[in-house]
DNA sequence: ACCTGAACACCGTTCAAGT
DNA sequence: ACCTGAACACCGTTCAAGT
């Protein structure tokens, strides 16, 4: 036992494997029985590591944030702070297929760890000068843009016939400036 | 055959039955077969009036997105017809257990379907003044914020604890309004 | 510790057949 | 025209049993 023989499955591995398989066949083909497949194992065993198909989402949509975070960086006030992660976050949005309606979807893995988050979310405005309940709005309403533009940009339908009226990004842009632009700083 | 013998079902009453089905259970428990077996029929019955379930997320989702539309009324200018049907949206997506997620997963019935659609967004807008494309680009703006806000709020683990942080309603309404003033009349 | 096999209780959708 | 019966091809999850 030098230091533990490799598992056949992580819980890494596994989130991994359900980004490939929602990127090839989409979202509402991810069920634990395909993933498995994927991975020359029973479903079963998936939930060794996991709790079930929430907590997967979970993890996924966590993974997509993280992202949005890593995007930003150096600003020098709590605006354009706002200004870069919402575009940080809508591009780590759009670059997972379905990735706005799975993070619409997925709920925080528990209430415990929802509590972490929050606090996780509102540190970089803090350190800015802002007020942590304010930070927290003030993200909410960011996040909530962002996330909410993301899903609208991908309904399929809609969007063939509206781009050709509008660039989606250019008005993600204007909106989301407007909106920064007129929160307050309490 | 003096005017036609009325059918068992309606889709009208599907759709009906569906939201009691859904305030009861949630949208999770929304099954075609739990929706026939309240009307004392067979799943296979409901195929005769609605093409799938697809189609009936997207006949509640129009439900929901009406109901903002009767709610909004009165106003002056376009920004004030902006301001009110946001928050006639919130409250009818907020009324409907699980509006918001919902809202998020439908998509229109029928790409032709889409176009119409568009044209009835933009219409209240243009009446307002509004170029078309700056209504429809505005429009999705206040739509994407609300939507995204609502299932924000309704995001259970993370509600109960950001509510003892700020006032949902009060926080929503400073976002919209932001949001509102900084939209260009182009 | 980690995975298999097999089962349980469901799904959405299709389609012949009934009335 | 409208609905039933029965099937097809799936689901998520659990749990004894294997290794």
């Amino acid at each position: 036992m030098v230091q533990r023989l490799i598992p056949g499955l992580t819980r890494d591995q596994i989130v991994a494997q359900a980004f490939v398989l929602v990127e090839d066949e989409g979202l509402d083909s991810l069920s634990m029985r395909k993933l498995a497949g994927r991975m020359n194992v029973q479903a079963a065993a998936i939930y060794w590591h996991i709790s079930g198909k929430a907590e997967l989402l979970g993890l996924m949509a966590r993974d997509i944030y993280a992202a949005a975070y890593a995007g930003t960086h150096g600003a020098q006030d709590w605006r354009e702070w706002l200004r870069q992660f919402g575009r940080a976050l809508h591009s780590s949005l759009a670059s997972h297929r379905d990735g706005a309606r799975l993070c619409a979807i997925a709920r925080p893995p528990s209430p415990a760890d929802a509590e972490k988050q929050a606090a996780h979310i509102a540190a970089p405005l803090k350190a800015l000068g802002l007020e942590a309940s304010v930070a927290l709005a003030h993200q909410a309403a960011v996040i909530s843009f962002t996330l909410g533009w993301t899903m609208f940009e991908a309904n399929g339908p809609m969007r063939d016939f509206l781009c050709e009226m509008m660039d989606f990004d250019a008005t993600f842009t204007i909106g989301l400036e407007s909106l920064v632009n007129g929160l307050p700083a309490k």
